[in-house]
DNA sequence: ATACTTGCAAAAAGTTTGCTCTCTG
DNA sequence: CAGAGAGCAAACTTTTTGCAAGTAT
């Protein structure tokens, strides 16, 4: 499905297409949320046990300054994920377990406006994360969940 | 005025004060907005030019656990300021040129409760950063889009 | 007096870079 | 074939840690 499409853009764009660029890019497509680097890194290396670190970098950014991938902070480390304009969200990231979620970017329209017409802040919420706790956690506060 | 209070609600806890800590507690209520650590240690050398970024941070954990400063997290780099709960408010940071402005909390009630209501999500808001462009940025760009 | 702190140095952890050889287009 | 990319190792940056010596209470 779109991972044709990606390939297809890149093609035209000019950027050759390693086993290397390959094998990242399904890594991340795969890992539906968002990956950090090292994810990225132990997955595509278990195809490529010679994949190094340092492409690993590289690629992503590559494919972020192309628009392929898109970074999502998450805690104090850069996560990727596909872009996909069609199904643009923002995430929850619970403080607590680490989960993340998608958030449908409608919850931040009112907000955006308002910084948009009060400030002339044009807020990037592509990249946009709220850190709280997650209903799971609120509910089962992490070390007795039911006694 | 506040500086006093901190003070006062440290010697009470049983914090020691030391000279250190208490240079590192000026850096931060001095540099208003929101300090990056080694702004804080930068700052602090100055006036105790032995100071060390290891204490810096050490002390900038304990204020933190303390509740007398609040990390803001700019960037990739956690930023921090004086945790006044008279006065919490949010961060709009420029993509473009780094600046960070204050916003009202109020900005964000809806969309708080929107999330408690829909996902049982408590957003912990006191950390809160959105990235942008700010209104300077945004009438003059020093960059072009796209070449 | 004594436990908490600091300074210093070294260790980690995460990211980036230089260089050479390889491979894509 | 030419130039972009990969592999590798080393450099960097930011943050943390171990320890001996110093200091606030």
């Amino acid at each position: 499905m779109k991972r044709q499409g990606i390939l297809e853009e890149l093609r035209v764009r000019g950027v050759r297409l390693t086993p290397q660029r390959l094998l990242i890019l399904n890594a991340v497509a795969e890992g539906e949320g968002h990956l950090g680097v090292d994810e990225v890194f132990r997955q595509a290396k278990q195809s490529y046990p010679y994949m190094d670190i340092a492409t690993v970098y590289r690629t992503l950014h590559l494919f972020k300054r192309l628009g392929v991938v898109t970074e999502v902070a998450i805690g104090d480390r850069l996560h990727f994920e596909i872009r996909d304009p069609d199904r643009r969200h923002h995430h929850m990231v619970c403080a607590k377990c680490g989960g993340a979620y998608d958030l449908a970017p409608d919850y931040l329209d009112g907000f955006r406006e308002a910084l948009m017409k009060e400030f002339s802040f044009e807020p990037d919420l592509d990249n946009f994360t709220v850190t709280g706790v997650c209903a799971n956690c609120n509910a089962g506060p992490s070390d007795s969940p039911q006694g």
